[in-house]
DNA sequence: CCTATATTTCGAATTATGTCGAATTATCGA
DNA sequence: TCGATAATTCGACATAATTCGAAATATAGG
Protein backbone atom coordinates (compact mmCIF):
# COMPACT_ATOMS: atom_id res chain seq x y z
CA UNK A 1 0.00 0.00 0.00
CA UNK A 2 3.20 2.60 0.62
CA UNK A 3 4.67 1.64 -2.20
CA UNK A 4 1.26 2.59 -4.02
CA UNK A 5 0.80 5.90 -2.37
CA UNK A 6 4.54 6.34 -3.06
CA UNK A 7 3.97 8.32 -6.46
CA UNK A 8 3.39 11.49 -6.69
CA UNK A 9 0.35 11.14 -9.22
CA UNK A 10 -0.99 7.95 -7.35
CA UNK A 11 -1.27 9.82 -4.39
CA UNK A 12 -3.32 12.73 -5.67
CA UNK A 13 -6.15 10.33 -7.20
CA UNK A 14 -6.16 8.40 -3.53
CA UNK A 15 -6.28 11.55 -2.08
CA UNK A 16 -9.31 12.91 -4.82
CA UNK A 17 -10.83 9.60 -4.16
CA UNK A 18 -11.28 10.20 -0.13
CA UNK A 19 -11.90 14.04 0.60
CA UNK A 20 -14.69 14.00 -1.06
CA UNK A 21 -15.78 17.57 1.08
CA UNK A 22 -14.23 20.87 0.45
CA UNK A 23 -10.63 20.76 2.38
CA UNK A 24 -11.39 20.45 6.70
CA UNK A 25 -14.79 19.40 6.48
CA UNK A 26 -15.90 15.84 7.28
CA UNK A 27 -18.67 14.22 4.97
CA UNK A 28 -20.65 10.95 5.36
CA UNK A 29 -17.70 8.38 5.30
CA UNK A 30 -20.64 5.41 5.09
CA UNK A 31 -20.77 6.18 1.77
CA UNK A 32 -17.92 5.99 -0.92
CA UNK A 33 -17.42 8.63 -3.31
CA UNK A 34 -17.32 7.57 -7.18
CA UNK A 35 -15.66 9.33 -9.52
CA UNK A 36 -14.85 8.15 -12.68
CA UNK A 37 -11.35 7.48 -14.66
CA UNK A 38 -11.69 10.55 -16.88
CA UNK A 39 -12.46 12.52 -14.02
CA UNK A 40 -9.81 11.37 -11.42
CA UNK A 41 -7.37 12.32 -14.66
CA UNK A 42 -8.38 15.82 -14.84
CA UNK A 43 -5.63 18.81 -14.18
CA UNK A 44 -3.00 15.98 -13.40
CA UNK A 45 -1.87 16.23 -16.85
CA UNK A 46 -0.68 12.47 -17.96
CA UNK A 47 -1.58 10.67 -20.75
CA UNK A 48 -4.76 8.37 -20.68
CA UNK A 49 -2.79 4.92 -20.44
CA UNK A 50 -0.58 6.57 -17.31
CA UNK A 51 -3.50 7.19 -15.75
CA UNK A 52 -4.75 3.83 -16.26
CA UNK A 53 -1.56 2.26 -14.93
CA UNK A 54 -1.58 3.80 -12.05
CA UNK A 55 -5.20 3.14 -11.32
CA UNK A 56 -4.32 0.10 -12.07
CA UNK A 57 -1.50 -0.33 -9.41
CA UNK A 58 -3.88 1.72 -6.81
CA UNK A 59 -6.08 -1.47 -7.32
CA UNK A 60 -4.01 -4.24 -7.22
CA UNK A 61 -2.77 -2.49 -3.66
CA UNK A 62 -6.22 -2.90 -2.72
CA UNK A 63 -6.66 1.10 -2.00
CA UNK A 64 -9.43 1.34 -4.45
CA UNK A 65 -12.13 -0.38 -5.76
CA UNK A 66 -12.85 -0.81 -9.96
CA UNK A 67 -16.26 -1.32 -11.50
CA UNK A 68 -18.05 -0.82 -15.40
CA UNK A 69 -20.71 1.45 -15.45
CA UNK A 70 -21.46 1.50 -19.13
CA UNK A 71 -19.01 3.76 -20.60
CA UNK A 72 -17.55 4.64 -17.43
CA UNK A 73 -15.26 2.91 -14.85
CA UNK A 74 -15.96 4.17 -11.64
CA UNK A 75 -13.25 3.84 -8.48
CA UNK A 76 -13.80 4.71 -4.73
CA UNK A 77 -12.05 3.84 -1.54
CA UNK A 78 -13.77 1.36 1.07
CA UNK A 79 -13.34 2.82 4.60
CA UNK A 80 -12.15 -0.45 5.62
CA UNK A 81 -9.11 0.48 3.90
CA UNK A 82 -7.99 4.03 5.26
CA UNK A 83 -9.02 2.37 8.75
CA UNK A 84 -6.38 -0.66 7.75
CA UNK A 85 -3.57 1.51 7.09
CA UNK A 86 -4.44 3.91 10.31
CA UNK A 87 -4.30 0.42 12.10
CA UNK A 88 -0.76 -0.15 10.18
CA UNK A 89 0.84 2.87 11.37
CA UNK A 90 -0.54 2.81 15.06
CA UNK A 91 -0.37 -0.90 15.52
CA UNK A 92 -3.44 -3.52 15.65
CA UNK A 93 -3.28 -3.45 19.65
CA UNK A 94 -4.84 -0.04 20.40
CA UNK A 95 -8.90 0.11 19.70
CA UNK A 96 -8.25 3.01 17.68
CA UNK A 97 -6.06 4.93 16.68
CA UNK A 98 -4.28 8.17 19.26
CA UNK B 1 6.87 10.05 3.67
CA UNK B 2 4.95 7.34 1.77
CA UNK B 3 7.68 7.01 -0.50
CA UNK B 4 9.78 6.29 2.26
CA UNK B 5 7.77 3.49 3.29
CA UNK B 6 7.81 1.92 0.28
CA UNK B 7 10.70 0.12 0.29
CA UNK B 8 10.47 -2.97 2.20
CA UNK B 9 13.69 -2.77 3.90
CA UNK B 10 12.49 0.83 5.01
CA UNK B 11 9.39 0.15 6.40
CA UNK B 12 10.55 -2.93 8.30
CA UNK B 13 13.52 -0.60 9.96
CA UNK B 14 10.49 2.21 10.46
CA UNK B 15 8.33 -0.79 11.80
CA UNK B 16 10.68 -1.95 14.21
CA UNK B 17 11.00 1.68 15.59
CA UNK B 18 7.62 2.02 16.17
CA UNK B 19 6.77 -1.30 17.61
CA UNK B 20 8.43 -1.69 20.88
CA UNK B 21 6.66 -4.42 22.42
CA UNK B 22 5.41 -8.26 21.49
CA UNK B 23 2.87 -7.57 18.87
CA UNK B 24 -0.24 -6.78 19.79
CA UNK B 25 0.67 -5.03 23.05
CA UNK B 26 0.63 -1.71 23.72
CA UNK B 27 3.30 0.00 25.37
CA UNK B 28 3.81 3.61 26.58
CA UNK B 29 3.88 6.06 23.55
CA UNK B 30 5.08 9.16 25.44
CA UNK B 31 8.58 7.76 25.61
CA UNK B 32 10.20 7.22 22.22
CA UNK B 33 12.17 3.95 21.61
CA UNK B 34 15.66 4.35 20.85
CA UNK B 35 17.78 2.16 18.99
CA UNK B 36 21.39 2.42 17.37
CA UNK B 37 22.12 1.69 13.86
CA UNK B 38 23.90 -1.59 13.41
CA UNK B 39 20.42 -3.41 16.10
CA UNK B 40 18.37 -2.05 13.59
CA UNK B 41 19.84 -3.50 10.93
CA UNK B 42 20.13 -7.14 12.87
CA UNK B 43 18.38 -9.87 10.82
CA UNK B 44 17.78 -7.48 7.50
CA UNK B 45 20.52 -8.85 5.67
CA UNK B 46 21.80 -5.50 4.09
CA UNK B 47 25.20 -4.15 3.59
CA UNK B 48 26.11 -1.09 6.07
CA UNK B 49 26.25 1.09 3.71
CA UNK B 50 22.91 0.25 2.44
CA UNK B 51 21.73 -0.02 5.59
CA UNK B 52 23.03 3.85 6.05
CA UNK B 53 20.93 4.63 3.36
CA UNK B 54 17.79 3.74 4.25
CA UNK B 55 18.23 5.26 7.64
CA UNK B 56 19.30 8.47 5.78
CA UNK B 57 15.93 8.22 3.37
CA UNK B 58 13.71 7.78 6.69
CA UNK B 59 15.53 10.75 8.60
CA UNK B 60 15.07 12.84 5.14
CA UNK B 61 11.42 12.22 5.33
CA UNK B 62 10.74 13.17 8.57
CA UNK B 63 9.79 9.52 9.97
CA UNK B 64 12.74 9.24 12.49
CA UNK B 65 15.23 11.18 14.27
CA UNK B 66 18.78 10.42 14.49
CA UNK B 67 21.61 11.59 17.30
CA UNK B 68 24.93 10.58 17.86
CA UNK B 69 25.52 9.11 20.99
CA UNK B 70 29.66 7.95 21.42
CA UNK B 71 30.37 5.61 18.62
CA UNK B 72 26.74 4.78 18.09
CA UNK B 73 23.97 6.91 16.44
CA UNK B 74 20.58 6.46 18.66
CA UNK B 75 17.54 5.93 16.20
CA UNK B 76 13.80 6.95 17.29
CA UNK B 77 10.17 7.66 15.75
CA UNK B 78 8.25 10.86 17.45
CA UNK B 79 4.80 10.40 18.33
CA UNK B 80 3.91 13.16 16.29
CA UNK B 81 4.98 11.63 13.30
CA UNK B 82 2.63 8.64 13.70
CA UNK B 83 -0.34 11.09 14.41
CA UNK B 84 0.56 13.24 11.08
CA UNK B 85 0.35 10.24 8.62
CA UNK B 86 -2.61 9.14 10.18
CA UNK B 87 -4.69 12.32 9.71
CA UNK B 88 -3.35 12.79 6.35
CA UNK B 89 -5.15 9.37 5.47
CA UNK B 90 -8.15 9.87 6.97
CA UNK B 91 -8.15 14.01 6.29
CA UNK B 92 -7.43 17.12 8.90
CA UNK B 93 -10.98 17.23 9.59
CA UNK B 94 -12.00 14.93 11.93
CA UNK B 95 -11.42 15.00 15.18
CA UNK B 96 -9.83 11.86 15.60
CA UNK B 97 -9.29 9.14 13.08
CA UNK B 98 -12.68 6.52 12.88
C1' DC C 1 -23.56 -2.47 -38.05
C1' DC C 2 -20.98 1.71 -37.63
C1' DT C 3 -19.16 5.47 -35.05
C1' DA C 4 -17.77 8.07 -31.09
C1' DT C 5 -16.32 7.80 -26.43
C1' DA C 6 -13.96 5.62 -22.48
C1' DT C 7 -10.52 2.89 -21.03
C1' DT C 8 -6.90 -0.69 -21.31
C1' DT C 9 -2.89 -3.30 -23.11
C1' DC C 10 1.51 -3.44 -25.04
C1' DG C 11 6.23 -2.14 -26.13
C1' DA C 12 9.96 1.07 -25.86
C1' DA C 13 12.57 4.90 -23.92
C1' DT C 14 13.91 7.52 -20.01
C1' DT C 15 14.65 8.11 -15.25
C1' DA C 16 14.83 6.60 -10.44
C1' DT C 17 16.01 3.29 -6.87
C1' DG C 18 18.50 -0.37 -4.40
C1' DT C 19 22.59 -2.46 -3.75
C1' DC C 20 27.36 -3.29 -2.91
C1' DG C 21 32.46 -2.59 -1.97
C1' DA C 22 36.10 0.53 -1.04
C1' DA C 23 37.46 4.45 1.11
C1' DT C 24 36.42 7.89 4.76
C1' DT C 25 35.01 10.00 9.15
C1' DA C 26 33.97 9.75 14.13
C1' DT C 27 34.50 8.00 18.69
C1' DC C 28 36.27 5.47 22.53
C1' DG C 29 39.87 2.91 25.20
C1' DA C 30 44.39 1.06 25.80
C1' DT D 1 48.58 8.25 19.61
C1' DC D 2 47.11 3.89 17.73
C1' DG D 3 43.75 0.47 16.80
C1' DA D 4 39.15 -1.20 16.96
C1' DT D 5 34.37 -0.34 16.33
C1' DA D 6 30.34 2.25 14.26
C1' DA D 7 28.59 4.49 10.74
C1' DT D 8 28.78 7.35 6.40
C1' DT D 9 30.05 8.84 1.69
C1' DC D 10 31.01 7.88 -2.94
C1' DG D 11 30.97 5.62 -7.42
C1' DA D 12 29.28 2.01 -10.17
C1' DC D 13 26.06 -1.24 -11.64
C1' DA D 14 21.64 -3.85 -12.04
C1' DT D 15 16.90 -3.64 -11.53
C1' DA D 16 12.49 -1.33 -11.22
C1' DA D 17 9.29 2.46 -12.11
C1' DT D 18 7.28 6.13 -14.99
C1' DT D 19 5.78 7.68 -19.05
C1' DC D 20 4.13 7.94 -23.66
C1' DG D 21 1.99 6.66 -28.21
C1' DA D 22 -0.16 3.25 -31.01
C1' DA D 23 -3.22 -0.30 -31.18
C1' DA D 24 -6.87 -2.92 -29.00
C1' DT D 25 -11.24 -3.59 -26.34
C1' DA D 26 -15.80 -2.30 -24.50
C1' DT D 27 -20.00 0.18 -24.59
C1' DA D 28 -23.85 3.18 -25.93
C1' DG D 29 -26.48 5.26 -29.45
C1' DG D 30 -27.99 6.11 -34.02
Amino acid sequence: MFKALANPHRLALFHRLTTCCAPGTACNPSEALRHNVGELGEGLDIAPSTLSHHLKELNRAGLIQMQRRGKHIECWVELETLEALASFIFGKSRERPI
